[in-house]
Formats: structure tokens, sequence, C-alpha cells
DNA sequence: ATGCCTTTGTGAACGCGTGCACAAAGATTG
DNA sequence: CAATCTTTGTGCACGCGTTCACAAAGGCAT
């Protein structure tokens, strides 16, 4: 997965588990697909596997929300869909700031899929004197001097981050300062906010290093060679070596 | 979080946990930071913090891949630094192909912090046949109908897909043909893959729906009412109204 | 109206992940 | 060399999340 919330004990909100929340949207998504092709109705597992989990989870999931479904017909299509539309707070509208108009900002000004669930793209700011006022996506840039102002008068409550990582900490407090209180952080960095402020962060790099671990011991389990570059004698703190031969310095545990 | 395997019961690779692999990528970015500034040992405490988790569980973390710490003393940066890259397969050289050359594979591909750990964009593919030959981020373009050949040709076997959602799955299913055995998606589509293959995704818009949840709640703690636009009438499968008046359509579940 | 058949909703068990708290280990100082 | 102090490594308990399995519910056919 390629985020997380800020390290808090999992506060189940109003009785729904986060990580069933997690996966409203992905139902929502599914729900969606189905009410395109004015599919009435929909059974627990059906729905379960085009949503790609177990359909025990489902059930779970969808019962701390209420008892939405019949019994030996399965889920209302549409009903479900307001439902949990409602419940993500998805009926209203979500203004969103993306500060750090560069490689990825851009794209996720230009990427359609934000608006179709209530999110509007209602700012881009940037550092770069030479960006103001330049249109991306239609969108004129404005600059970092004006965040606080921007962030007031959009009433902007989330904030999203692609600034280079040495900035986001700074970006951040001044988003939160103006009164952001949830933040999707696309910068390579452990942002600290205070209380009250959801912070979410999407790391590709994290993800391919996942990636990457896996691949290796799938690789790895036949061919347990391939040992390249001699690793780094171990330095002990006081510049010695370890007393006892410490242990070998590639060891498979 | 961003993403999730493709559900599997978290199979414990060789001992180490799947959250801790989530976390290593985390403590090896703030170890480069720190080796960077030629800090030779630090303490769990330090890590930690850095790194944004709690010190026990960094501890615990460590204690998977071996005893590399020195009571009293701390860790040992750089043996760290290598013991974590060798752990997640950074020792050795990733080819990457980028499938779908639009505003994000082109963001992805125009990333510097690809390269920096071991990942080479060995590949930008695409079906637009306009698109083939023009350099993105200095790298030519590759038509679709190459596909199986490129990914050979490189020893690709991480595949990051960046198109529609409607052929993604198509997309997926022709880099698994060709060898690829670990994929990250970043289309809204459930991937279904054969055993053996990886799959994480990033999902943009489930992050912003998991912010606005919680957003709506912390607004919703007070100013209960703002219940804007009349839900749909629910309806029954057989079309008529429930039984005995049904439940409320709004209810606060 | 009655019985059958499908599907929900959930009780219960289990496993993973987290965090506390502390004993053991080792460095450091006198 | 002995005492002290710091920090690791981990046993343990707890809570969340997942999954199984099944009784209850409700539609539908007869
Ligand atoms: N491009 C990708 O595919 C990708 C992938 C993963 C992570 N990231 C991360 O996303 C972030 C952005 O990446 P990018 O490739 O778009 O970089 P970029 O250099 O293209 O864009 C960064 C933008 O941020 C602006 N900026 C710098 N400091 C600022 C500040 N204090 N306030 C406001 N704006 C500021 C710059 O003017 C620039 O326009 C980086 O942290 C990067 O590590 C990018
Ligand atoms: N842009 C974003 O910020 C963003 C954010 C979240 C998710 N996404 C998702 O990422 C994907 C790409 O988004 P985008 O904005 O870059 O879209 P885009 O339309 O700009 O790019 C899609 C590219 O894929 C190519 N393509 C289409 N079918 C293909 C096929 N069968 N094989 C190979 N290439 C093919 C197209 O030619 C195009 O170049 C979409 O699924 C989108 O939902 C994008």
């Amino acid at each position: 997965m390629a985020t997380g919330r800020t390290h808090r004990p999992a506060t189940r909100s109003r009785g729904i588990p986060e990580a069933t929340v997690a996966r409203l949207p992905l139902y929502l998504r599914a729900l969606t697909a189905l009410s395109e092709r004015s599919v009435p109705t929909v059974s627990s597992e059906e729905l379960a596997t085009a949503a790609g989990v177990n359909s025990a989870k489902l059930r779970k999931d969808f019962s701390y929300l209420g008892s939405y479904g019949t019994r030996g017909v399965g889920y209302d299509v549409e009903y479900l869909v307001y439902q949990i539309s409602r419940e993500l707070g998805l009926t209203q509208d979500w203004p969103v700031a993306i500060v750090g108009i560069g490689n990825l900002g851009a794209a996720l000004a230009n990427y359609g899929g934000f608006a179709s669930r209530g999110f509007r793209v209602a700012a881009l700011i940037d550092a770069d004197p030479a960006m103001a006022g330049t249109p991306v996506a239609g969108i004129p840039v404005q600059h970092t001097d004006d965040l606080d102002r921007i962030i007031s008068d959009n009433g902007v409550s989330i904030g999203v981050i692609t600034t280079p990582p040495g900035a986001a900490q700074q970006v951040c407090d001044r988003l939160v300062a103006a009164g952001v209180t949830s933040i999707l952080n696309f910068a390579p960095t452990v942002l600290s906010v205070p209380e009250g402020v959801d912070v979410r962060k999407v790391d590709l790099s994290i993800e391919l290093q996942i990636l990457a671990f896996h691949e290796q011991r799938k690789a790895g389990e036949d061919a347990s060679g391939a040992d390249e570059g001699a690793p780094p004698m171990r330095a002990t703190p006081n510049g010695r070596k370890g007393p006892d031969g410490d242990m070998p310095a590639v060891m498979p545990a």
C-alpha cells in the first residue's frame, strides 16, 4: 500500500473501522459501474468479486453502515451508492488545493478523475514566480505568497503537496496554519502535524521497494547466490571490529 | 494507505512480516539522510522519530533482520543502510517499464527519484502510434505491439501501468505473459493476476475519499445538519416500497 | 398459506500487528 | 576491574481485522 495515516491508534470513527473506510471507495466504484449498466441489485458475492475482496468482509463492512441488504436478494445498487457516498462525505463539494505545480502537480491538475467525485481543484499554488498566472489545466497558477488568502477564500480543507521533499514540511505548516485539516502528501517526507490534522501519503518509491523485496524473494528461491558487490566491513562504533568475529557480514537470516 | 497487495493471507515471507517490509524503505530513507550527514551511529529512538514510527516497533522490525545494533550505543548507520538495501533487493538493478505515457506516465518517467534506488526506467510503452519514437525524459516511446519483445529484451520484471482504466487489465495480462511478475497499478481497476504475481496499487481517488470521510466527521461533530439533496427513495427489488415502512431513508446508522 | 431456496447479518475463533515494560548486554567512567 | 549508565532485543498482553460458518430473514413458487 502506498499510504497510512499519521500514527494514531486507528480511532474507530463513529464505529466504522478504519479498514472498512478504506474499502468503501472500492465498493463505491464497483457499484457505480453497475449503476451505469442499470443493474438494479447485486449480491455480496458478486460485488465482492468486482471489488476484489472477500464477501464476508464486504457484508461485515456494510453492516457497520446499517442493514441495507435484502436477504435472499442482495443489495439495491442505487440505494447503496447513495448511502456510501453520504457516508464518505461525497454528497458535498470538496475544494482541493495543489501546492507544487511541477511534473506531478501538473499531471494531477490535468487529471479528470478528480472532479468525478465531488473533488474540485480550486487552486494551484507554486513558489516559482515565473509560473504565476500561467494556466495549467485551465487554472491559473498562483504564488505561494498568497497561500493563506487562497486557502481561506476558497474554503479549502484538503491540500495536496507535490513540492520537492525539502519544502514539504514548510508548505504543510503553512497549509495547516491557513485552515487545511487534511493533507495528501506525495513528497517523500515525514510530515509532522498538530492533533486533528489527517495526513495520508503516497510514496511511489516505497511501493517499488516493496515490490523489489518480493521480486528478489521470488527469484532467489532457487538461485541463492548472485551476491554482487562485497558488503562493507561492519564498523563497530569505537572503530574496532566486533570482538568475537562478530556475525558474518552476509547471513541469510 | 494507498495500496495493498492482492489479497493473500499476508504471507510472512521468510519470517519478515509484511508490515515490517513496508516500513523498511522508510527506515532506509532516514538512514540515508543520516549517512549523507556522516552520522556514524543512531539510536532506535532517534531513528524512529525521523521515520515517524514507534521506537519499539522499529527495534522489533530490525530484530527480524538480525541483531545489528549495539546495546548502549545504537545502530551503525552505514552497516544498517547496507543490510536493509540488501534485504529489499536494492543492491541489484531493477529495469522498470512504464505502460501508458500520458499525463501521469510522463510525470513518472521524468521523475528523478526513480533511479536513485536501483530502479531504472528501461522502457516507455504506449498504444498511440503518434507517440512512437517521440522521446519522453530522454527515452523514446515504443509501441504496444512490441511490448512482449521490449519486456524480454530488457529483462523487465517490474511493470508500471498508467493507462486508462479500461485498458489496464489487458495491459496487465500482456505484461504478465511477457514475464513481468510485479506490477504497480495507477489505474483505478481491480487487476486479476495469476498466482506468483504481485500487484500493488496507488489510487489517488481512494486517498481523497478517505480524507473526505474524516474531514466530514471532523466538521459534522457540532453542526450535525447540513444534509443537502434529498436521498432517493429506497427501491425494494420488486419495485414496491418496503412492507412495514422500511427503515428511514436517512438514518444516522 | 406453506415450504423451499437464496442470501444476509453476525457470533466466535484466530492470527497479525502494536506497544509496554524490562532484563540482558555492552560501553564507559572512575 | 568494578560500578554505572545507556540502549537493545523481546516476552507478553491487548486490540483490530479477517474469515468461517450458520441461524434468521425474506422472496418466490406452488
Ligand atoms: N514526478 C513523479 O512521478 C513523482 C513520483 C513520486 C514522488 N514524487 C515527489 O513529488 C514531488 C514533486 O515531484 P515533481 O517531479 O513534480 O517535481 P518538480 O520539481 O517537477 O516540481 C516541484 C514543483 O514544486 C515547486 N516548489 C518548490 N518549492 C516550493 C514551495 N516552497 N512552495 C510551493 N511550490 C514549491 C517548484 O517550483 C516546482 O514547480 C517531489 O517531492 C517528488 O519526490 C514525484
Ligand atoms: N493523472 C493523474 O494525476 C492520475 C491520478 C490518479 C489516477 N490516474 C490514473 O492513471 C491513468 C493514466 O492517467 P493519465 O492522466 O496519465 O491519462 P492519459 O489519458 O493522459 O494517459 C493515458 C495514456 O495511455 C495510453 N494508452 C491507452 N490505451 C493503452 C494501451 N492499451 N496500451 C498502452 N497505452 C495505452 C494513451 O495513449 C495515453 O497516452 C488513468 O487510469 C487514471 O485514472 C491518473
